[in-house]
RNA sequence: GGUGCCAUACCCAAGUGGUAAGGGAACGGUCUGCAAAACCGUGAUUCCCCGGUUCGAAUCCGGGUGGCACCUCCA
């Protein structure tokens, strides 16, 4: 099966080939564990899922690293803007070991509800400050870096490809740079290792070659992923929004320090929108997690059908409404392959020999589902064939459930699952006592086959949002 | 100011030179006392606008218009 993928190194289509036949080194940027994730945080995590499970879908053994960043760093370059960690914990009365250890638990629990492979490691920050404080030995041996009053810096001017990856002119670059220069000779040189501040006792800090501090906000990433993949990543995921900053640095601080290329794939994600404000984001305040969705009745399946609808180099607008067609959609869908899925179960016997017993009527869906997989992971083309597929009668029940099931393991909805209903909408007591008496007096009407007046009745319930159902069983009621 | 991205039906969205996938909503039908669910059917002579290249363009090129992102933390 070949793969596709859109580097950001050359911003082009390349085939994937891993610097290993056969097994793929995968590092993805984690959250920074000071406040919960958005859903707009969650969709990067879902794409990468996505990519993981082709790579793994195509036989590859992915030795898959996402980062938790529970070290505290500035909101800001320069030497200004507060600890976001510290921060975090201002906000409530709690250590940051405690903030950090409550945001890490939360994160876990939606990565499980989204049903997200879980990564071969989970490293925190604070776990490898010595090989960061390595790191940055390294470069200061190599002469790249210089001091300030308030930390080592690295010196940008002595890595003549630093601009190549963002694509820009580092003198266009600097014109236009925002930051306040400080000490530092050039703005886009960086901290690789930062100062406690005279008289300061920071709530996270550690003795270092240049007396106390903390690492510098690129570091980590560059020495937790040498430490667990080696110098050299097959690929390297994270938001659009990294290309500039973070990972321009990496590449900078890696390749100055071991002299290699430091990922020889680079994969990044379009951003979650707004209708309204644009980019969620958490700076801005107002921001929606995983458990609001949950809380107004969606599953975080919902979600995840929801992130599969549109590739993941391309804006997702977020709005109710397009959740709510994509809820409905993933319900009816699910609805539909039951019984596939089910036909399948009764027919199959044992483990499969993966593709040899196909039918040609198979094998033809599964080399579509394969090439929308190898196009640069087409997830929504994907899921397209999926839904033609579950209505497709040329071929028979169990052969389409054979499919389906063994095209869960990309989709990951976990299909075999039957997914509870949302639960109900609240009522008030007296609202209750209100549409149980409507809802008695339309029962007494059907008994007595006053169809009319029935009817009448279910009309008077769905003006207070209520429908009811009628079955072979009885009739109930729900708000909606 | 610098850099880059996007623009396809009511909504979401695939398509990257060969004659517009898929889903949701809506409408019509079957079923049902009526509804709900399910199933069947109906949708762009056209891809923001104007030029150009080509036998052929939503796809390539040029120029507009509109929206967005990055250049401070951020997925």
């Amino acid at each position: 099966m070949k793969i596709t993928l859109h580097n950001t190194l050359g911003r082009k289509l390349q085939e994937f080939k891993p610097l290993k036949p056969g097994v793929v080194g995968m590092y993805c940027c984690g959250p920074t564990v000071y406040h919960y994730a958005h859903i707009g945080n969650l969709r990067t995590y879902v794409n990468e899922d996505f990519l993981r499970r082709t790579l793994e879908y195509a036989g590859y053994e992915v030795n898959h690293v996402v980062n938790i960043t529970d070290v505290g760093h500035l909101t800001s370059d320069s030497d200004q803007g507060d600890d976001k960690m510290e921060k975090g914990a201002a906000r409530e009365g709690r250590t940051v070991w405690e903030i950090a250890e409550h945001y890490t638990q939360a994160f876990f629990q939606d990565w499980k509800r989204l049903n997200l492979v879980q990564p071969k490691a989970w490293p925190r920050a604070t776990g490898y400050i010595s090989q960061q404080i390595e790191l940055v030995q390294i470069l200061e041996t190599k002469g790249f870096t210089y001091r300030t009053a308030d930390g080592i810096y690295f010196d940008t001017e002595k890595f003549a490809r630093y601009g190549d990856f963002a694509g820009i002119k580092l003198d266009d670059l600097r014109a236009g740079a925002r930051v306040e220069l400080g000490d530092k000779k050039s703005p886009t040189d960086f901290a690789l290792w930062k100062f406690s501040p005279e008289g300061v006792q920071r709530a996270m800090e550690w003795e270092s070659p240049w007396g106390i501090g903390f690492p510098g906000w690129h570091a980590e990433c560059s020495a937790m992923s040498n430490s667990l993949i080696g110098p050299t990543l097959d690929i390297h995921c994270g938001g659009t929004d990294h290309i500039r900053i973070h990972h321009t640095n990496e590449i900078a601080q890696s390749e100055c320090a071991h002299g290699q290329p430091f990922a020889r794939y680079w994969v990044h994600n379009e951003f979650l929108k707004t209708e309204s404000s644009g980019k969620m984001s958490k700076s801005s305040g107002e921001f929606l997690t995983l458990q609001v969705l949950v809380d107004r009745g969606f599953d975080a399946l919902d979600y995840r059908y929801f992130c599969a609808t549109a590739h993941y180099r391309k804006f997702l607008t977020f709005s109710w409404e397009n959740i709510a067609a994509s809820r409905d959609a993933h319900r009816a869908f699910r609805r539909r392959i039951a019984p596939l899925l089910s036909a399948w179960a009764g027919v199959r016997s044992g483990e499969l020999d993966a593709a040899s017993d196909l039918s040609a009527a198979q094998k033809d869906w599964q080399k579509r589902f394969e090439e929308a997989l190898g196009q640069d992971v087409n997830i929504p083309k994907a899921l397209g064939l999926a839904q033609s597929l579950a209505r497709e009668e040329a071929l028979s029940e169990s052969e389409r459930g054979r499919l389906l099931a063994d095209w869960d393991r990309v989709l990951g909805l976990d299909l075999g699952r039957e997914l509870p209903d949302p639960p109900p909408v609240e009522v008030s007591e007296s609202e209750r006592l209100d549409i149980e008496r409507l809802f008695a007096a339309r029962a007494a009407a059907r008994a007595a086959k006053d169809w009319a007046e029935a009817d009448r009745v279910r009309a008077e319930l769905a003006e207070l949002s209520v429908v009811v159902v009628d079955t072979p069983e009885g009739s109930s009621w729900k708000k909606i």
